[in-house]
DNA sequence: CCCTGATTCGC
DNA sequence: GCGAATCAGG
């Protein structure tokens, strides 16, 4: 994929929306979070953070002469249908009760990280998003905690306290 | 570990 | 110009 001027519209668009390059990437479909950072920059358009100093250069390494990162690949036994398992499992006991019925999609997902019950392991967000019953169904997908079934989001949205989900109806 | 943007530099 | 690799902060 290349910069045409509707990509990179979009890619201006979104980003003053406030998305973040990652989000970006998985919108625009092609690129990687870095592509889109550059292509920010290069556009001028950088200056939404500051996580950087503005002084101090940072140190420059020999980048690599030619060689693939890491060939490494590990598979050891086939524990990925296991972890199916326990997320269906999980999906039973913890997000059914939880509250389905319910429209929950102030969180926009993209498409490419919407998440079906087969891609759900155990730090994926379980939060369903839509009708169980319906295509569109899909699960948020996101990055979640460790022993946490939700990313840091749905996280606030199940756990509320119980003060701000039921308040007292009547006070006097 | 995960995330985020910033920067460098080979292509 | 592009973006992977890397750096740096959260």
């Amino acid at each position: 994929m290349s910069w045409t001027d509707e990509r990179v519209e979009l890619l201006k668009k979104l980003w003053t929306d406030g998305l973040s390059a990652s989000q970006i990437a998985a919108e625009l479909g092609g690129v990687t979070r870095n592509a889109v950072i550059g292509k920010v920059h290069r556009l001028g358009l950088s200056g939404r953070t500051k996580t950087s100093r503005p002084s101090a250069p940072r140190v420059r390494k020999a980048r690599r002469p030619s060689m693939p990162p890491r060939p490494t690949t590990r598979v050891i036994g086939n524990t990925a249908l296991k972890l199916n398992v326990v997320a269906e499992q999980q999906l039973e006991a913890e997000v059914v009760p939880m509250r389905v019925l319910a429209p929950v999609e102030e969180l926009f997902i993209p498409p490419e990280e919407r998440a079906t019950i087969l891609q759900l392991n155990e730090h994926t967000c379980k939060w369903p998003i839509g009708d169980p019953g319906q295509e569109d169904f899909y699960f948020c997908g996101r990055r979640s905690m460790s022993g946490v079934p939700y990313c840091e989001h749905h996280s606030r949205v199940a756990y509320q306290p119980a003060t701000d989900r039921r308040r007292p109806k009547s006070a006097g």
